[in-house]
DNA sequence: CAGTATCCGGTTTGATACTG
DNA sequence: CAGTATCAAACCGGATACTG
């Protein structure tokens, strides 16, 4: 019961703890594109020709790749709209949408990043 | 000047800034392991060895790697203790403390999700 | 202790061509 | 339009042995 033990394994816990919820949410979210994707779908609801255009560098096979993954999951939904041809438009979930928070995070940090380092 | 074209040129825009910004945040902290190790280094500064025990699942080979890049971006410290044999601490930089919001961010994230899954 | 060097299989990814 | 199939290249990452 010495203090200093004790204090040492709460934070040692506190550290464990966070790196699986980390791990947890990678599994989801961790891929190349995905949190790209999302951000995307923050916005407003998009066609598959619509990614490929806006997620700038994405092939067409990993982008329906990620998309699947991430229907799976069910932070997405694919909708298939009976036009001729067919068209195919993906919107967030409300599970997905709690994304929102992380991506804006993210995106906020990577701006400031860019100002610091381009200046 | 059609309200609804500028309108949707807006959201465009700020869905590509927002994906450029997501690039840059991806490029320093999107390694399989980074936000692991950088959350580990916001609780306390730690030892190699203490890393490789902390973060599951890591390689020393990884270890080492992801410290490197970590270090090279200005992200963290590598202080060399000149103890027999040596050992050497990692600690977060001020600049790496601007994380710390991101890594609470995913974790909190990760943990909603893991009960979500798990109940 | 804190790494590096080497080998090597597995996974990821891009390019291209093709389909309904 | 919204994908899928296939091949090849690139990269990732583990195991092991080694160094100062």
């Amino acid at each position: 019961m010495e203090k200093k033990t004790v204090t040492t394994k709460g934070i040692n816990n506190v550290c464990k703890h966070n790196i699986r919820a980390i791990h947890d949410a990678l599994d989801i979210i961790g891929g190349k594109w995905k949190i790209s994707i999302i951000s995307c779908l923050t916005f407003q609801s998009m066609r598959y020709s619509e990614l490929l255009r806006e997620v700038e560098g994405i092939s067409g096979k990993m982008l329906s790749r990620e998309l699947k993954e991430l229907e799976f999951n069910q932070l997405i939904i694919r909708e298939v709209i009976d036009t001729q041809p067919i068209t195919v438009q993906y919107q967030l979930t409300s599970y997905g949408e709690t994304l929102k928070h992380l991506t804006l995070t993210i995106a906020d940090w990577g701006l400031n990043h860019r100002k610091k380092i381009i200046g």
